[in-house]
DNA sequence: CTGTTAGCGCCTTCAC
DNA sequence: GTGAAGGCGCTAACAG
């Protein structure tokens, strides 16, 4: 007959660890949280005791008298998760693992809903919030009358009194075409993706500066979705147009394959003809193609962690400032900007 | 002179909403709480009182008491989040927003930090757990002395014991045959990934099973990995072996975007030459392709409702049943099997 | 060094 | 119909 499944057993308490060691419960607590008002005989006892028990601490005990949860929300409008797993982890490593933990929450992109996961998450007494958008442009504030630490990652808060931390997009734009140009291009042309988007434009923005500190300027610049279609169609318009065109900038990995597939149909070299790079260096794009792309990765688990870092502090009571903070990226050469030495 | 940010204010409790009502605190708590030993013009007063307040009862205090938190473990090895996101949608749908919690974990596949983020949730006394997995092989079980309900998500637990939730890959194969034959393909090769895994032999189960039953038979099966360079590779050594070839199927989208590459390069029209379909519907990948992807869809979303109403039911106390479930999928038509009417 | 006491915020008997 | 008292598990004061 199988014994009454574990699912009954009462969670055990600071109590029964006492009582096995035979000490008071305040005793066995401060045995077990390391003061050093215990003698060692005593907890070594106590924590034997504990250990036999597999005992745990109910951290909603712990909770209700410091008046922190050790919880963090996490509320994200990302809806395929492409920036908000990485920051996850990032924020996962920060708080290390076990001490904190991290509650999930997706508002799909709905004002309401997020106003609605927002209250769960303050009635929650999470210790503090990071909110993730999916993308660069600055959304509105959730204000100032929250009552823990907050922190925009990816998306800027529109207020700068809040702190927002974002990927360096006209970094990224500038060190792209510096890669471009040590690599002896000249005639390069950008394509990018929805000129609405901060990303868009911020990115330009130094493609341009880096071009012009080397007296020179781009061939064509053009904007439209962040569509792998757009990426083949405006690539066969400039690469007609530009025949002397020996690198495509494209605003993200998606247009960059699909400038890849044009060059290819158009019998372009890649990268002996024309350098094709990407931004975002989305692992399933850049590694798959051919030749592999070159592309810009914003460090999102590295924002991450910064992140959760920031909120940590201010948790603490630590002054983490405000504004919005640019963090740097980082390029990752693959083989459509750099020829395989044979 | 800017006003004390309003992090130093402390929460309010059920003691000032009930002195601001002049109630007593057990008045106020049966009156928030509905319950109808308490009179309608009392009733008002406290909600009132807790309105103005802005009042939300600290769940700490609650789950101290009442042994539930209402919240719930996510517990993934799902590294890029592909799988975890529309099960956490589901379960947040299934669990209704606000209601309970998802704390999200990430095992980064490593069995060790598994068990701490087990440990971790199971202190914060999470009511129930949801395990996701990267793949749908059969994992490792948690066993059965977890004190709460675990349902296993997408990688079904090696234990029958426990409840677990994963796509009905077999019909997937099954169903993804069905729809070639149904538009006239009868030579048919297949390209699948890494034959360890249950995905790719479940899937090549189903296509032989639905062929037989049509009196047909594969023209080949070749198995590598999940990427676009082995499905171009493979779809070029196959069209060269059997040039009458109608249909590729592939295991994964990925696989699919490499056969669809090598059709063009090679000249065959999609689909008026050979029809070419991929799994997951992955949606980067099946609708930037051209012509577009037809792919099958896992459902992924609703699997993580399941899982979550399953999880919810438990918690209840109803016996939710134990063993694998195969969860239906869904057949996404798009260009590259169906040629557009002129 | 150890144990007793009080209380975190809430809910639930049980008197009144 | 209302309020006083006890306790969920734990930690921080204090006494001993």
């Amino acid at each position: 007959m199988p014994r009454s499944v574990s699912r009954s057993q009462r969670p055990v308490t600071l109590t029964d660890v006492a009582r096995l060691a035979g000490v008071s419960i305040a005793t066995a607590s401060k045995a077990l949280n390391g003061r050093d008002e215990v003698a060692p005989a005593t907890r070594e006892r106590v924590l034997d005791a504990a250990g036999r028990l597999s005992f745990s601490p109910n951290p909603l005990a712990r909770g209700l008298l410091a008046g922190r949860t050790g919880t963090v929300g996490l509320l994200t409008s990302d809806l395929d998760g492409r920036f908000v797993i990485p920051i996850l982890m990032g924020a996962e490593d920060a708080f290390g693992a076990g001490k904190v933990n991290v509650f999930l929450c997706d508002a799909r992109g709905d004002t309401i809903r997020e106003q609605h996961q927002l209250r769960a998450l303050l009635s929650r007494r999470v210790d503090g919030m990071i909110i993730v958008g999916s993308q660069t442009d600055p959304r509105p504030s959730l204000g100032q009358d929250i009552p823990v630490p907050v922190v925009y990652a990816y998306a800027p808060s529109d207020d700068p009194d809040d702190l927002s931390l974002t990927p360096d997009n006209f970094s990224a734009g500038r060190i792209a075409v510096e890669h471009l140009l040590a690599g002896g291009r000249s005639r390069i042309v950008h394509i990018s993706g929805d000129p609405a988007y901060a990303a868009a434009q911020d990115r330009a923005a130094g493609v341009r500066q880096a071009l012009a500190a080397a007296g020179l300027d781009l061939v064509a610049e053009v904007f439209s979705e962040w569509s792998e279609g757009w990426g083949r169609d405006a690539t066969a318009l400039l690469l007609a147009q530009h025949p002397d065109v020996d690198a495509v900038l494209c605003g993200s990995d998606q247009i960059a394959r699909g400038a890849l597939d044009t060059a290819r149909d158009l019998g372009r070299a890649v990268p002996d003809d024309v350098a094709v790079m990407g931004f975002d260096n989305w692992e399933v794009l850049t590694t798959n193609a051919r030749p592999q792309l070159t592309s810009i990765d914003a460090n999102l688990q590295h924002l991450g962690r910064v992140a959760a870092q920031r909120v940590f502090a201010a948790i603490d009571g630590v002054d983490t400032g405000s504004g919005t903070y640019r963090l740097p990226v980082r390029l990752v050469i693959r083989g459509s900007t750099v020829a395989r030495r044979e």
